[in-house]
DNA sequence: GTAGTGTGACTGAGCGCTCGTTCATAATTG
DNA sequence: CAATTATGAACGAGCGCTCAGTCACACTAC
């Protein structure tokens, strides 16, 4: 069983049969997203995610215990998509010297996809119990791990110059997190950049580093 | 009159001596900012706000007129702090081709200083009407004009390498964006890097764009 | 077949409480 | 005393969550 689904499964339940709870929480996360994405966690009410569920309050609290609980599987489940997303980037350009700036782009991509939902994370992590909150900023260090680990293989295949571990490391965060960026500041970004120009003017910079 | 002041000034209230008015909203916001970074605006009550400032929750609202009128005041007083420590350090290196890393550095420090004040304005910002929301991403704009600006300073001065207007302006945002980075990662960060050494790799990274 | 029984999913009125906000009143100031 | 500033009890809307009860269905007994 997956990592993911067991993450899932700690959640409490009175409800017996597991494909019914797995399919249930898909359905309250499906309709949680936009109701946190438009209002925000805290303005958005137990009631209005039954509703948007088509549950009843009671039947919601059969599947979770708690407020948090839906926001907890909403931030797996984002983190679980954008992972998908960035590893088949990864897996679709293994080797060669444009490997790096085409897993940049797709990278680059599912944030544009995923804009709203990224943009949920960085602002209700804070909301979750510490217990939860530690559990989706390791899906954080997990997926700058996978740069990491991209960035080695080129560098051991000899298609980018050699760095310290270190640097490495760094510039695994800087993609992240200027994936991030183009979410959290699209806002003013959108108006001078489209996402292509955004892609080329950033990828440029991050080969310079590396002497690309 | 400044224009940050003068925003202050739109805020309704019943009081009438306008020094008391700024003398108390001052109060306010020193006792709202650390109850803000510890709970976050929404588990904050009022009557915390009001006790931490050592007011009555009546007084409280005397001087401003909802919690939120609270929260702006508060992220505008953080927009002027870090604004004030970056124009000190972009007005004390004002020439030469180290000027960029110094500021680069000041601008990080100040970061590093202002950890928990940039973090809550990240993640607080969308609780703000969307009027103040807009006042508030306006600072976030300037902050990113100041480094424009300043590179578009040291290129004309021959400094650093000529680029399009588009690329200045991007790698100001990426300044700005890699020193907020270290405030929201820092949980991790902090493990792997001293500021310092932040502070030293990143400078690489950023240079390395502009051929230094 | 059908009456009886048990089980587990589901319902929604309502409980208990918190919170932002107001306002009648008091204290202070000049 | 008049104006201004300060108080805090009171208000009431709204919230997360519970729980007594319903319902559909499967299994058993005869």
């Amino acid at each position: 069983m997956p990592t993911a689904t067991a993450s899932k499964t700690d959640i409490e339940t009175q409800v017996k049969n597991p494909e019914l709870v797995s399919r249930r929480r898909r359905q309250i996360v499906d309709a949680a997203v936009p109701l946190f994405i438009e209002k925000g966690f805290h303005k958005t009410t137990t009631r209005q995610i039954a509703a948007a569920t088509g549950f009843s309050i009671g039947l919601l609290y059969e599947y979770v215990r708690s407020k948090e609980d839906v926001l907890y599987l909403v931030c797996e489940a984002i983190h679980q998509e954008v992972e998908r997303g960035v590893n088949d980037a990864l897996r679709r350009h293994e080797r060669g010297r444009e490997a790096l700036a085409a897993m940049i782009r797709e990278y680059f991509l599912v944030c544009h996809r995923m804009n709203d939902h990224i943009l949920l994370i960085y602002q209700e992590t804070q909301s979750l119990p510490p217990h939860w909150r530690k559990r989706v900023l390791e899906n954080e260090v997990r997926l700058t791990g996978l740069f990491v680990n991209a960035l080695a293989r080129l560098i051991a295949h000899g298609d980018l110059p050699k760095l310290t571990e270190q640097s490495i490391e760094l510039v695994a965060h800087n993609i992240t997190v200027l994936g991030h960026m183009w979410t959290f500041r699209r806002w003013f970004l959108a108006r001078h950049y489209s996402i292509e120009n955004y892609i080329a003017l950033q990828t440029g910079f991050i080969l310079g580093l590396l002497g690309g």
